[in-house]
DNA sequence: GGTTGAAGCTTGATGGCCTCAAGGAAATGA
DNA sequence: TCATTTCCTTGAGGCCATCAAGCTTCAACC
């Protein structure tokens, strides 16, 4: 299957790498495993910022959403979103102005505001999980053993990465 | 080895779905395969910018400075990046400031600027790229035919994502 | 030739994202 | 009560991103 590992279109690219590619089908090294994991990562934020676009939301805020299952505290969307508690502000003030979202007083803790995703915002991200999961149609091509091994790397792969955060 | 899929910490959850994870190790279907890859692809781009900070560089300076193994122009890097022309002339700007990259004229066509990394942008990026590999270093764990599968997979997947651009 | 049109790059305006430092309000604990 | 901590916000500063408008250069055509 593997034929040619197609190299060096993104990150960390700095070799100076013979353009030939070995013909035997070799397994691909770490370093060509996380190019080809960048590149298919990037192809996929791509994706998920258009789709994001056509309902008039940024990557930053259809992410932020999509966090709201339950409410959830500025404190702790900063903590999913891994950025400063501050950043929250300025991105829920945006989605509230369009109605996507509420921030309400916890009336146990004054200090903290939950914010709520309205029904409106609700809607705004599942027709962005609609257009994903079209667009992402041909993944579903993928027979049961593929579907076994492509999550069962993946769970590595995110443990190995999570690991250092 | 599929145990347990976790489902639904990011982009598009939006279901409500039952909390009862099924007990059988049923294949993941194409809706929770893609929040594996998102979460996955998620670790890495946050380690990536990381790592990039830890050198004094955004993400995307980063990822352009990788592009350059090769001089290009100014519109070739637009095109890379996927984002407006008139972009990039910021980000080589701040680049350039730092002697990381140097724009040059083509003799044989005055209107075009080709980008060129200098030693010290090839320097900046090769740290990055070193740090990264360090950093991922857990994933040399994977043996070869595991390898093989992943790098296949990811092929299909990246092909199956810019399908659509 | 000279004009028109297209391509490549830059500038300026506008807006969102992001961090840091600083500060107010509320809870906690001595 | 007073000090400390936590949660959130504000303001300054910087980067990223798009769009509209403009400049230069090239190419093609009359």
């Amino acid at each position: 299957m593997v034929e040619v590992v197609k190299l060096s279109r993104y990150p960390c690219d700095v070799s100076h790498s013979p353009a030939a590619a070995p013909a035997t089908p070799a397994p691909p090294t770490t370093v060509q495993l996380m190019e080809l994991f960048a590149l298919a990562s990037t192809a996929y934020f791509q994706d998920f910022t258009a789709v994001a676009a056509n309902q008039g939301l940024t990557s930053v805020q259809a992410k932020l959403l999509s966090q709201l299952r339950l409410p959830l505290s500025m404190r702790e969307l900063a903590e999913r979103l891994v950025c400063d508690a501050s950043n929250i502000t300025g991105i829920v003030d945006r989605l509230e102005a369009r109605g996507l979202v509420r921030r309400e007083m916890r009336p146990d803790d004054r200090r903290v505001k939950n914010v709520v995703r309205t029904d409106a915002g609700t809607d705004a991200i599942m027709r962005v999980r609609d257009e994903m999961q079209a667009t992402h149609q041909a993944l579903a091509g993928l027979g049961d053993a593929d579907r076994i091994a492509l999550a069962d790397l993946l769970q590595r792969l995110r443990a190995s990465l999570d690991q250092r955060a």
